[in-house]
DNA sequence: TATATCATGAAAATTATTTTCTTATAATTA
DNA sequence: TAATTATAAGAAAATAATTTTCATGATATA
């Protein structure tokens, strides 16, 4: 557990002038690692001996100790905090963007935690095999669809992302057992989604389904099953760290495909990368500001 | 730069003993860290003088300062490692992921290390003010425009994402001086998206750019520019971080503007949510498999 | 009320760090 | 080559930081 955990927990049991130094190291850790010990007593109201002994009782050699330990902590908790933040009313700008950083890295990191290997590999293989591949999903889900449906095209694969309940459904079901049908959904529970999926799976076709993690509706009818990690609690407000989520196991599919097959893939990558180039090279003059 | 970059730069113009100190801190950084000035002398070879000499060529206070500063570098350096990393042919699953994961984080954090909060406060001022909101961006700066776009119309914003240059032009000329138009382009060199920023801008319509980091055109035409991190380098076989990147910043762009308005905002945003939940319950039955 | 316990800070002791001063070595010039 | 200058680098002094000891007073307990 961390120092600062373990300090508001003692609190209780804290005697004066210990407590005063206590909630001066809550309120300001990020000064306190960058004062000697005589400046903090003075800050903090106990004095230089309250505070060495201090350290001692929470697991640290001695006060620079303690410090370096801190510190550490207070690094590593703004590279990857422990929870997700809701956003509230009329933050200050930069907490805002703290708060939306630590999301979005928790979402990665913990969809990586998640992720099944055998089944990525799976997934992958019948890409690779795959005729054609048809990408479902809706709204937010809809535009992973649609970023997973422009990589493919790069590579040269058939594929498709359908939004529209209609069309998926359509297209489902031309689908055959050479094909590959992808359901996006982060709950696991968008109707159409489910409906196309199923349809495609009817249909002979392989049916993979990248939801978040838990049961859900959509992995139960999918063959294969991808997920992101599901921790995205009173986030609903935008559901951006699902999103991140749901991208990063698409890129993950999609570099895993590339690689498996490099010498297959990757001159098309190149080839879809120059031909836009050149057709596009009207370039701008800048004009100096 | 990195205290140890820079240690390993300077290394040919060091002295004997400097030298004997810098190789010791590059070998075992860690150990280093926890030692006293005394300790480390005896260990590198040099002295408590040469040591303490040393931090302050690179950029310390003093020793302890030295100790701190490269101990808060080596926690970062595992929390998000500090280089992008490329796909390479046929590697094992386990490692594309981490890679990737690997890219993204940094990607990320980056890019909320290059945010000037000003602008940022201009831009979610200027997208509260707008009667209107122009989003402009092709291929994957497209997927981001319309990301954007699901966001703004969630909270009642007359937004509107364009992709197709000629709907670009045509939506860009009919904007007025109270209108914002958006243009999405990592390179920053996407002709149609200048195009369509320009003539918003003759229009009298308050212009926006999210780009990488750097000196490029679209930015030169916006009044308002936020910037992703640039370090995409050699990574174009997807441009997977740069997406990542630039939807950072329309989170944050959004929840900004959210927080800064969120009695106005925020019930919009729990009524779509509704909304559409209660138009889509029609909840399947989840079969046990 | 008397006694014991213990938090606390002042000050002493210890330890850590910086600075000064000196020396020896290397570089430069005559 | 010798003389001169510059400077790297450590010893030791000076300073600063930290810990420990010890005295005090407050609080709890008998």
């Amino acid at each position: 557990m961390s120092i600062l955990n373990a300090i508001q927990e003692k609190m209780e049991s804290l005697h004066l002038k210990e407590r005063a130094l206590a909630e001066y190291l809550i309120k300001h850790p990020r000064q306190a690692v960058q004062m000697t010990i005589t400046e903090l007593a003075a800050q903090s109201g106990s004095s230089t001996a309250t505070i060495s002994r201090f350290c001692k009782t929470f697991h640290s050699q001695n006060f620079p100790d303690f410090k370096q330990k801190l510190a550490t902590e207070l690094v590593q908790q703004t590279a990857a905090p422990n929870r997700y933040q809701d956003i509230v009313a009329g933050n200050p700008l930069n907490e805002i963007v703290s708060a939306i950083t630590a999301n979005h890295l928790r979402s990665i990191t913990d969809t990586t935690q998640v992720l099944d290997l055998n089944q990525l590999r799976l997934a992958i293989e019948a890409l690779h095999r795959a005729t054609r591949i048809d990408l479902y999903g809706s709204a937010t889900s809809g535009i992973v669809a649609q970023d997973f449906f422009h990589k493919l095209i790069r590579i040269g694969k058939a594929a498709a992302a359908f939004s529209d309940p209609h069309l998926q459904l359509t297209s489902a079901a031309s689908l055959t057992s050479e094909d590959v049908a992808v359901g996006i959904s982060y709950s696991g529970e968008t109707p159409e989604t489910i409906h196309a999926l199923r349809c495609a799976a009817e249909q002979g076709a392989t049916t993979l389904s990248i939801t978040r993690f838990g049961a859900n509706t959509l992995a139960d009818h999918a063959s294969v099953r991808l997920f992101t990690s599901s921790a995205e609690v009173g986030m609903r407000r935008g559901d951006m760290a699902s999103r991140m989520a749901t991208l990063h196991v698409v890129d993950i599919l999609f570099i895993g495909l590339v690689s498996e097959h490099f010498e297959q893939y990757v001159p098309r990558l190149e080839l879809s990368y120059q031909t836009v180039k050149s057709y596009t090279s009207g370039k701008e003059e800048r004009k100096n500001k």
